[in-house]
DNA sequence: GGTGTCTGTTCCGCAGAGCGGAACGCTATT
DNA sequence: AATAGCGTTCCGCTCTGCGGAACAGACACC
């Protein structure tokens, strides 16, 4: 039997899924332009295959070829869909006069994050008018161990996904990161039971951050937001910060019809 | 012989150009989502067929199912793919100190935009301190005929290109919007002749624009840098703020490589 | 300037992936 | 009940596209 390749169980086109495995490796790689052997190695397709998907690929923009050096890096056309998925998300429009408003309380950065293929990903942000503040990349996507919203995260989601993320490695990020997993379930328990989750440095240095869900109907966390900032400024209002940052979500919570005011009794 | 569905005439794979149809096609629609048998219809594709490209797109996060209503949207893995793309042009790197010095110059925001698939695309922009400014969306993509930028393009693009655009629809984008054949070619001409753009208000009302292209060793513009701003502060300083951009191109240009000073020589 | 070793690209015959018409289950609407 | 729309699934036939191998350049080494 040869090696499945689509996770889901149903019935897939397999050239479809080859290519978009390929425009993931651009995005994961160390490099930013790949060669035709390159890929076809890393990925174990042959190296007709290979360029008959970067040929198509190219034909609709979605990756370049640099005609002198014959190597290929994504395209510009991902932008485009980039920017329709940003307009697409109606929890954004939803949650960005709530984020505006916990921005101006706190005087500090609100970022909303989404879930995707295992990772975590900013999809918006909201920046105070001071000097010195903290800016995180739009569409930057980070492992779900590491910092406040990704323990968020971690810690709402099904037992299934926690397992997965908890069995695999847990690389230290910054010095600060939690790469053991007993602290971290100890860790996911407490972030359970108060609601929402703190990181001083976890996953980037000088960075502190707090961190709550949003649910739906379910009880599935739809969306992540935090409040962060340089750590100096947080280490001493993590509990004033929670507070204004619980308020939020848990009023967004009921705007996805979310039922269950106290995400923490029993 | 049944439509070629593939622009250059390579030996291409077809289900993959499909699936980028229906990414595209979310991109383009109005609507946000859609649903299998819209897109079957639209792109003239089964709705079998339409079903498993959809299941295989979802199965990399490229797009998303909400499981209520069965309509389909795009996924949050575009965003992955955007930000490794602009991580990734190097021309971004290269110029970001330019346009910020021109920024600073001209107390404007500073735009960069590629050309993909026919249209134009904001890949990066540099804003001034003000508290009146304008703001462009990273990844916006406009057509050719209407504003600074995509004049800049189009006038030194290609005869062939030119010719494609020139031949198709003008809409009208705003009321400025210059929707005449003959019009926009004497317009392009006069482009060509000083080497900047400018435009008021002919893509977004209320919005001025001056803009210039990049060249690399080719006479093919790379990108073109634009500033642009409330149209009100631009009227009567279109020649000062031209020259400031015309000295930034120019010496971009030549970082890429390009040879010959002045473009507007015979 | 041969000779070797990398690239990326093209060729072509065989095999099985995936196309598509049709059937199926749903949910609304009448 | 009946109709009409949707998304999903089925299955047999067909033609796409897989892949080993050959090819064409670009370097590097001696």
């Amino acid at each position: 039997m040869p090696t499945e390749n689509n996770r889901t169980g149903e019935r897939n086109v397999a050239a479809i899924e080859r290519a978009a495995d390929v425009l993931f490796l651009f995005a994961n790689s160390d490099n930013q332009t790949l060669g035709v052997t390159e890929i076809s190695s890393t990925l174990d397709i042959s190296k007709a295959v290979v360029h008959r998907i970067l040929a198509s690929l190219r034909d609709r923009g979605l990756v370049a070829l640099d005609e002198e050096s014959r190597r290929y890096s994504l395209g510009p056309a991902v932008l485009v869909l980039a920017d329709a998925y940003l307009d697409g998300i109606d929890q954004r429009s939803i949650a960005a006069a709530a984020m505006r408003r916990l921005c101006t309380a706190t005087n500090e950065t609100v970022t909303m994050s989404v879930l995707t293929g295992g990772r975590r990903v900013y999809v918006d942000q909201v920046t105070p008018p001071m000097e010195v503040k903290m800016t995180v990349q739009v569409g930057a996507s980070y492992p779900l161990h590491a910092g406040a919203s990704s323990k968020a995260f971690l810690a709402f989601e099904s037992p299934e996904v926690r397992d997965q993320v908890l069995s695999g490695d847990l690389p230290a990020v910054t010095s600060e990161t939690i790469t053991s997993r007993s602290d971290l379930e100890r860790e996911l328990a407490e972030v359970r039971t108060r609601g929402w989750a703190v990181s001083l440095g976890e996953r980037e240095s000088g960075a502190g951050s707090v961190a709550a869900p949003v649910f739906d109907q379910g009880d599935v966390p739809v969306m992540v937001l935090s409040v962060c900032g340089p750590v100096e400024r947080f280490r001493d209002r993590v509990e004033e910060v929670a507070g204004l940052l619980l308020t939020t979500t848990e009023e967004l919570s009921r705007q996805f019809g979310h039922r269950e005011p106290s995400p923490a009794g029993h």
